[in-house]
RNA sequence: GCCGAUGUGGCGGAACUGGCAGACGCACCAGACUCAAAAUCUGGCGGGAAACCGUGUGGGUUCGAGUCCCACCAUCGGUACCA
């Protein structure tokens, strides 16, 4: 038999409905307040899919625990109402799109009902109401006082597929998000809000929430922040200078040339003659690249010479200025300098166009000793094209595979060295130098004279022109020392030596050394570190006037206006004297008129500006136009989570008591995928609103837990093309609410991304029908002891609270599955703990659970008894299984008394005829006793 | 490329600060009930005949490693020349 869930999820809900079971007293500060809160939903016209109760049974879950364990709880419900999808449907059919909105928002609600999930209705809110977005605009009003909403022109993300300008978190891969229409860059006028002013304050909060640290990261990667030094470069024979953004002004010695972005003001300036043309040209290359092309291009560097020198400030040298299109002119000053030698990206430009390369930082390898002596030295490996074989020293177990080393002579070059090395000790002679490493130190103890070293050593590479050889020059020891040998690259790896093998990856592949190590050709910075050298340098900088200390953020404006008409209107006129003015607080709300024609244009004119009566207006007297774009879908979901505090007040956002008391939100649910849009401008508005003192803290989410996404049963995406689409609707109908809420936390833990198994929810069903059984049918439950269940029922209460908790809810609902199963092998469940368990079921399965409790005989609802508690001393079992090791491996299960002494163990477990056998001939070398957990004997 | 996460039976997933890997569920197999099926109940269920082998791969630390360290591979998410 099974239980009629349809009769008693509408029942229940009923029950609910009538006599406001969720409804929240606000002003009852006497309990301790829950704010528990859903990432509000877009309410599209396909209705709710299976992604949405899985959080949404989460923050239930949450909420239904507080209120049995004594909190004030709030658990609002709202729509993201305004938005793209409903405006492109208007212009599809020719609905207006407030109508089409209203009949997906109640769709919406209707299935949120049939879910069971606790919300207090009476705080419902839209973000396209007009007496809620009164107040989005209100705030508005107030950040374009302060000067952090601004117009601007700048260069903009323009979709001509959407007829509309996109914020940067909304074109992913130089295509709109939605859509995927192709995104250009233009430059246009536009609302932004000036987010970048507050990278710092947005960072540091991020230490004080509870979030999961991979957001903190994309965060902090998003917001993008720099630590360095600007720094003047004077134009050579000019009086003319420009400034470089460096995070590494350590390596200031080491800059050979700079680059100015094509767009750089002063390109012009000071291009000479010779080079006008071709500089020119390129700059018209360069700005007909679109971002998508620019990305595309595999960032092969392009760049020309523009004729002129700068003159770097330490040490007076001049140095070629150049322009490329790697040097963005949006980022730091669009100015570089140039370190090839320690920049990857100067490395590649400086070895494509020639230019110097000066090592100005020494790697470091081995280890440091004490009283080493110096040599300078050499490395040498030499490469036989005809074969594709490197020559190498194998010295047996004196020192394995080497290339040829040795030491400079006084007044050798370095190639000479190595000249004379290889053929001293291999005799070839006939060969080519190709290139060298940077000099790398090198610490090592040779052992055959007991000596420390410290080398300076460089690694250079010779190519083997023909097999002529000479005579060697070996004394007969080293002879019989070392094989001269011919290894292909794969063998290498037997060289293990770090400077060796360091040598040759450098050679093989040359690249910039960008980590730490100790600064050369610097003066009055070598031989320090690389924090140490940037501290120095930054002061000397500010002290000769040349330079400050600076910090950079890669978080831009973020674009705050949108070419559509579904939208929150920008309360803004410009009178017909050219100025912009704010409205008056009194004539907000400013209301979206009515249009016919919503279509968005293909010059970027807004819909709005269809509605001449609408926009010819008055300001103070004079003619205005209205401003016509409107503000973007993430304007009222960034602060409506104050809004559901006190919703229907209509003289301010929220009363300041109430806000004092219930915010920060305590827990937040929602996809991760909101990381750097909905979740970023949320804490901007309330870091913003906190400093007007409007908001009571700073950051509005203490605590932040993602939902994984649910996927078709086949493990991919769920999508109507692909026909996996799991309808939650046809879910409720066919196992009941209880069921698709025990499904889904029961699925994996909340936060993995989890494929759909259609025979997951039967098992989950059926677990609610073995539950309906053993209560109702069985006539088990009696008002009698039984010692039987003692201990996992008080088990299951205490994992059954922390699991929830720490919102690990499938391994509480295992749990439960535990507790059912055995108390189903018994006679009788005392009634004691069947009431704990249901009050234990109620959050995940509100429906059954009120039946239940109500058959057990109590007529009121559940949602308010007091959640169960356990005996911690009924936890302890006085005979406990331990398992019996030999040698690290399973031999035996032993029974002892808890806590038993070593002695009496060690007894037990030699006693144990398994034990005996494994341990025969051998002896027992040592015996390691965890208490209560592992015996383990190691023999021999 | 860089940053982050993940990798355990046929499947979803358990496993506290290193201590009997595979809890719980799905699927599957066998049995009971039934004329039969469904439902339900009982039992089994990583591989291997066994010794043993098994937590992405290869090393290491340890009496003992899914868990800690090093190197690598694969998948997913973020990012895109940010100086």
């Amino acid at each position: 038999m099974s239980y009629n869930f349809n009769e008693i999820e509408k029942k229940w809900q009923e029950y609910w409905d009538k006599n406001e079971t969720f409804k929240t007293d606000v002003w009852d500060f006497s309990k301790p307040k829950y704010y528990a809160l859903d990432m509000f939903p877009y309410p599209s016209g396909q209705g709710l899919h299976v992604g949405h109760p899985e959080g949404y049974t989460a923050t239930d879950i949450m909420s239904r625990m507080r209120r049995m364990q004594g909190y004030n709880v709030l658990h609002p419900m709202g729509w993201d109402a305004f938005g793209l999808p409903a405006e492109q449907y208007a212009i599809k059919t020719g609905n207006h799109p407030s109508g089409f909105t209203a009949k997906n928002i109640a769709t919406f609600k209707k299935q949120l009902k049939m879910l069971g999930l606790s919300f207090d209705w009476s705080r419902e809110i839209s973000t396209c109401d007009p007496n809620f977005y009164k107040w989005t605009q209100w705030i508005f009003k107030r950040l374009y006082e302060d000067g952090l909403a601004k117009l601007v022109e700048m260069p903009v993300n323009w979709c001509e597929g959407l007829g509309c300008v996109l914020s940067n978190d909304e074109v992913i891969n130089g295509k709109s998000e939605r859509g995927g229409y192709p995104v250009v860059r233009k430059n246009m006028k536009q609302w932004v809000m000036d987010i970048p002013k507050y990278a710092e304050i947005l960072l540091s909060g991020l230490d004080e929430v509870d979030w999961p640290e991979s957001t903190k990261e994309i965060q902090r990667n998003w917001i993008g922040k720099s630590v360095g030094a600007e720094v003047k470069f004077k134009v050579a024979n000019t009086d003319k200078s420009f400034t470089v953004f460096t995070t590494r002004p350590d390596t200031l010695f080491g800059a050979t040339y700079c680059v100015l972005s094509p767009e750089h003001e002063l390109v012009d300036e000071i291009t000479t003659d010779e080079y006008k043309k071709a500089v020119e040209e390129y700059k018209a290359m360069a700005s007909a690249k679109s971002d998508l092309e620019r990305t595309e291009l595999n960032k092969e560097k392009t760049g020309v010479f523009i004729g002129s020198y700068a003159i770097n400030p330490v040490n007076g040298k001049e140095i070629p200025i150049w322009i490329s299109d790697y040097v963005l002119a949006t980022y730091g000053t669009g100015a570089i300098m140039a370190v090839p030698a320690h920049d990857e990206r100067d490395f590649e430009f400086a070895t494509k166009f020639k230019l110097e390369i000066i090592p100005v930082l020494q790697q470091e390898t081995g280890t440091v000793r004490e009283n080493e002596s110096f040599k300078n030295s050499i490395v040498a490996v030499l490469y036989n094209p005809k074969t594709n074989k490197y020559l190498t020293i194998n010295w047996g177990d004196k020192g394995g595979r080497l290339f040829i080393g040795g030491t400079k002579k006084d007044n050798e070059t370095d190639i000479d060295c190595a000249i004379r090395e290889i053929q001293e000790e291999t005799g070839y002679t006939n060969i080519k130098f190709i290139r060298n490493t940077f000099p790398i130190k090198h610490h090592y103890f040779a052992y055959n004279k007991n000596k420390a070293y410290a080398i300076n050593a460089v690694g250079l590479l010779f190519e083997l022109v023909d097999d002529l050889k000479v005579n060697t020059n070996l004394d007969k020891e080293e002879e019989n020392n070392f094989k001269v040998e011919w290894v292909s690259s794969n063998q290498i790896a037997e060289v293990t030596d770090e400077l060796h093998s360091t040598v040759f990856n450098n050679l093989k592949n040359p690249q910039a050394f960008v980590e730490d190590g100790i600064h050369i050709n610097s003066d009055f910075l070598n031989g320090l570190g690389k924090q140490d050298a940037i501290n120095k340098m930054i002061e000397w900088l500010e002290e000769n006037k040349i330079g400050d200390k600076k910090v950079n953020y890669k978080i831009r404006e973020w674009i705050f206006a949108r070419q559509r008409y579904w939208g929150e209107p920008i309360p803004i006129v410009y009178t017909e004297d050219d100025e912009i003015h704010v409205l008056a607080d009194d004539d907000l709300p400013l209301i979206l008129p009515e249009l016919e024609d919503y279509a968005p244009s293909k010059t970027g004119a807004s819909p709005l500006d269809k509605a001449t009566n609408w926009v010819n207006t008055t300001f103070e007297g004079k003619k205005a136009r209205r401003e016509t774009s409107t503000m973007p879908g993430s304007a009222g979901s960034s602060w409506y989570f104050l809004r559901y505090i006190d919703p229907h007040n209509d003289k301010e956002i929220a009363d300041p008591k109430l806000l004092k008391h219930w915010m920060p939100v305590d827990l937040y649910v929602g996809g991760p995928e909101h990381a750097v849009g909905h979740l970023l401008y949320s804490r901007f508005w309330n870091n913003y609103l906190y400093k007007k003192g409007l908001a009571p803290t700073k950051e509005p989410f203490a605590k932040l837990r993602h939902q994984g996404m649910i996927l078709g049963s086949n493990g991919e995406k769920m999508s109507k093309s692909k026909g996996n689409v799991i309808n939650p609707d046809d879910m409720v109908k066919e196992y009941g609410a209880d069921a698709l809420r025990i499904y889904e936390m029961f699925m994996g833990p909340i936060d993995a991304a989890k494929p759909w198994d259609p025979n997951g929810i039967d098992g989950s069903k059926k677990f609610l029908d073995r539950v309906w059984r053993l209560f109702v049918e069985s006539g088990k439950v009696q008002d009698k002891p039984n010692p039987n269940l003692e201990k996992v029922y008080n088990f299951t209460v205490k994992k059954v609270s922390n699991d929830y908790e720490n919102m690990y809810f499938n391994t509480a609902i295992s749990q439960m599955m535990i507790f059912i199963n055995s108390a189903a092998k018994e006679d009788i469940l005392p009634k004691e703990y069947a009431e704990g368990f249901v009050k234990l079921l109620s959050p995940v399965a509100p429906h059954i659970a009120e039946e239940l409790w109500n058959r057990l005989g109590h007529n009121d609802t559940i949602t308010y008894e007091t959640w169960p508690t356990y005996d911690e001393s009924k936890l302890i079992d006085d005979v406990i299984e331990i398992a019996v090791q030999v040698n690290g491996k399973v031999r035996a299960t032993i029974s002892i008394p808890t806590d038993c002494a070593e002695e009496e163990v060690k007894k037990i477990a030699h006693a144990n005829s398994n034990v005996q056998l494994h341990l025969e001939g051998k002896t027992i070398i040592k015996e390691i006793y965890v208490k209560n957990k592992i015996y383990n004997i190691v023999a021999k």
